[in-house]
DNA sequence: GGGTGAAAAGCACGAGCGTTCTATTTGTCG
DNA sequence: CGACAAATAGAACGCTCGTGCTTTTCACCC
């Protein structure tokens, strides 16, 4: 076999490597990720888990590929499930901070953790980290926009600015809730996205048109 | 001699090991931080360097407490001239964003960059980081207080809350810029900051009663 | 049901890690 | 100047790292 299908034995694992790569990256940070340690957390050899990568950068890359896929599964997604407008752009804030909240990286946020300690060594990591980093904002800035268009936010804002200041209280609770564990800080989160996207307040005071 | 005094040949080589320690940590991360790469940055001996310390850990410490006289140093005297209220508090946002675009540390804030990669494994170097992440917030918050007190800030006004969010508009800048190495985010953060501190408005546009 | 190729394990390497011990330089004071 | 202590260097340890081999186990198909 050629190419690495989809149901084959070793394509399976390698995506349980994958899956742990990113929730212990989320911990011990992306390159304190070790092909020892990651084996060892699977229980399998080392040999066998650096078998399914040709180096530690191509686990790295791999690994931040499948952050991708989860992060979109789990906050993306669920997002757009929100009508478009405001709501859709709260939603997306909602499940990040509830994404982080339930732990589906152990240590929180997987583009904010691996962010920091790639940022000072250039080079494809990097820029793949930097890549997505750049692409979630992209994503709010365009729901922000959406909501615009839908005359729900003064098109006298600049979607960027909102992006920017509401992915801003994201990582801070974030890293504030990694750091010292205190779940208060979503509050804090949650209360400031809310009085930064205008209608979102109508929304909470049940002064929207629709009710749902 | 029991104890270091200040002027010892000791003690001056050892706070220059600090200070390039507490530089190199920003670039490395504070794990990242070996005896050996931080002897070969100032050109002394492994165990030159690790003599001053008993231990990693404590090196690591120390290197913290290094970083913070630094930070004292570099953001928070210099915002302490500005008046007292809003001027001080947008004062601080700014010297903090300072700091970073000119690079008093080449891996942007110290403990923004030690935060996350020290996040995950308990014990003493973590609670340091933890313990001088809450004092910035204190003081961004005795800030905002005193603001208030002077009628400057609405006194409904949470200043915790106010607080975190300016902190949260920080280190998305210094994240931002590390990542990406775009200067324009700073503009952005000041933008923000302006606008989440109501009087520093009136003081931008002209409208304060001192004009300087 | 045995053969075949993929998947995993085992082993070895050179390098760098934190740490300890001993030797050498260096600065200071009587 | 010579002695003594402080400061730095040098060498070595056990360990883990990333990365190459070879060998064994396993799943599947004729």
């Amino acid at each position: 076999m050629l190419e690495e299908a989809h149901g084959t034995k070793g394509a399976q694992t390698r995506s349980a490597i994958l899956d742990e790569a990113a929730r212990l990256a989320t911990v011990v940070g992306l390159d304190g990720l070790s092909v020892g340690g990651l084996a060892r957390a699977i229980g399998m050899s080392k040999s066998g888990v650096y078998a399914h990568f040709g180096s530690k950068q191509e686990l790295q890359l791999s690994t931040i590929e499948s952050a991708r896929v989860t992060f979109v599964e789990e906050v993306l997604r669920p997002a757009l499930e929100a009508p478009r407008g405001t709501g859709r752009l709260v939603a997306a804030c909602e499940e990040f901070l509830s994404h982080v909240e339930r732990g589906v990286f152990p240590g929180g946020c997987f583009f904010s953790a691996a962010a920091v300690d790639v940022a000072s060594w250039p080079g494809p990591v990097r820029d793949a980290i930097a890549c997505q980093r750049t692409a979630w904002l992209t994503v709010l800035e365009r729901l922000a926009r959406e909501a615009q268009e839908l005359g729900e936010i003064d098109t006298a804002e600049d979607a960027a600015q909102l992006a920017f200041e509401l992915q801003a209280l994201l990582a801070a609770a974030n890293t504030s809730f990694i750091l010292q564990g205190d779940p208060t800080v979503f509050d804090q989160a949650r209360r400031a996205v809310r009085r930064r996207v205008p209608a979102a307040d109508a929304d909470a005071r049940g002064q929207g048109s629709a009710e749902r």
